[in-house]
DNA sequence: CTCTAATCGAGACGGTACGTCGTGTCTTAGC
DNA sequence: GCTAAGACACGACGTACCGTCTCGATTAGAG
């Protein structure tokens, strides 16, 4: 079959250079991200980077993928009350967004993902139907607490996009914005 | 009193460089734009631009806030259905997006947002209280289709979030997803 | 007692190698030649050279050597007339750097030689003692056409090194300029 | 006329790219000569560099015309006697090239000539007919110590030709080669 | 007839330099 | 005082080669 040969991939650099990317990513935000600046963090060629990456787009992708971009995914809690639980949730999501550097996480994402497409799909993909977000809606349907037909995928871009659309439009993200935003997709008035 | 004396500003140079900035936005992005392209685009030096803009993102802020980047805006109609009319208005966006360079443009917005946050801010205040869609919201409190105390701007900002982040994450973007998207804010089951 | 064994060397790789170093050498020049485009030319590892050769210098050396760089050597004649003669094989020489590439040829030779201690000195040895011409000046010492105590390595290097430098000044070699040089060596006015 | 304008040419900065180009030239030769050495030495942009120039050859070539890079031109005594004049000229030559780094820079300079044409032209130039040697031979031919019609330039060549082969060659360059290599251009045998 | 070790092709690796593009500042001359 | 033009120091780009280092796969003696 194929005559392979030659020096096998080295995990080492691979793994250098996303941790490098995270890095950087995380310290000084996706535009001041350098092709440049990761090789000198990873000790590690430019070539080696640009063999196995086409752009710092595909990069962050990578790292992305890896996990090494983003905290944990936080866990909405299921108190059997689905509109406090979301509340709770999202509340939780704009904290991390006010910690320093937060919103600049997400709109380097953002910049990224408008970059590169495979920096917006898998960070859809994580969002998604997997994340735990769309669990817990899932065991809501389930509850009855909402419709049956209702389009899970969907009741999540809506909330997340919310939230990146606040994070790039600096718009404030108090507690109140959460109530608010969760009375406009669970319907009725804000608790408070 | 006062030494004011001197040239005055052109308006010429100045109109000349927002409009090669929007063109320039147009057809090649975000990205892809940069001060000495404008410059040369507009007939202009560059120093004429550093002396009134301080960033590209400036000056895409302002291309934005003269109204050179989007089209026009989109009219929600009103014909007292406003499941109807958001899903009609929902529609033609997509519409917008599917068309070549479509969600090119809202993904270079993107990018200057996430860079800028003049642009952002803009961004936000075109779309938010005083836009065509928070206009159509408000008779529908008024008409009794939506409850008194819903929060109009978190309405809106939920439905182009989601558009926003359909576009960075190339999500397709047809019909039936309009309605998703509809039913989910308004609650209930889509209608197809 | 020595553990001599394992494979042997490759007449087939060493004799590509060498070919297409001097194929390339002809073809680009000194500078153009690299131990890539050599590997690649002669289908060969990087290692199979660097095993064998310790710079580009040696290869074009061992090259040199082979006799695969230089065309053949120019005869002078031997009329009996040392100074026809010697015009004559001047005016061959510099036929040889009007061809096409034939003065980048010398260029490159010498660049190879500024680089490399051992292209140097296989060039001297190549034009010297040994060489064609030194032959055809010592049968004119023993003609009496030369006194008896000519240096007769340096009356070849003075040649070499005129024709040398004619190449690396660009100065034009006609007909007129080679009986010029062998008026200066051997002494009295050129015939025309 | 033509619309002239803009910032004029820094001489500062001309004349710091040369003096660096002359102390990297001179300390590591032509081949360690990188335009990127040179920027960093002289303080100055790369493009600073490539805007004026083509390549290094014609940095090397104008550095050589500014007289950075040679020693001062050698004069060859007028005792009346061309023989030993000429002989002490070349003794100092050899001298020059016996200092350490001497040969180095001769090789240096025809690996410049070779790439570059106008090295290679400059360098013809001022050993030509306007050189110091060039004025001894032509009194010597006034002293009727030279034939009349003798070609001086070709004599000169002849002499600087053997010199750099020499260079190229590394032969060893003693005293007595100096006389042997007079008397292939003036006839007769060496002194000794 | 195996074992062993040097060689082969291939190709990834950490680097250096290339020549280009864009940044933001500055210096001209012209209006 | 603003303008078009354009040079300047700087930083990053993406590419080409350098010389070194694995990798299987051959391929000869030595046992």
């Amino acid at each position: 079959m194929t005559g392979r040969s030659g020096r096998v991939r080295s995990e080492t650099a691979r793994v250098a250079i996303l941790q490098a990317t995270a890095r950087i990513f995380g310290s000084r935000g996706y535009d001041h991200l350098t092709i440049e600046g990761v090789a000198a963090e990873a000790g590690v060629g430019k070539q080696t980077i640009y063999r196995w990456w086409h752009s710092k787009g595909e990069l962050v992708a990578d790292a992305l993928l890896e996990g090494l971009l983003l905290p944990e995914p936080l866990l909405p809690p299921d108190t059997g009350d689905l509109r406090a639980d979301l509340t709770t949730w999202l509340r939780d999501v704009f904290g991390l967004l006010q910690r320093p550097g937060g919103d600049d996480l997400v709109r380097s994402l953002a910049a990224a993902a408008a970059e590169n497409a495979d920096v917006g799909r898998r960070i859809r993909d994580s969002l998604g139907a997997t994340s735990e977000l769309a669990a817990r809606l899932r065991t809501g349907v389930e509850a009855g607490q909402l419709p049956p037909g209702v389009a899970i995928e969907d009741f999540g871009d809506v909330l997340v996009g919310a939230v990146v659309l606040r994070a790039l439009a600096r718009t404030e993200t108090d507690e109140a914005a959460a109530e608010r935003l969760v009375s406009v997709v669970l319907g009725g008035a804000p608790q408070r």
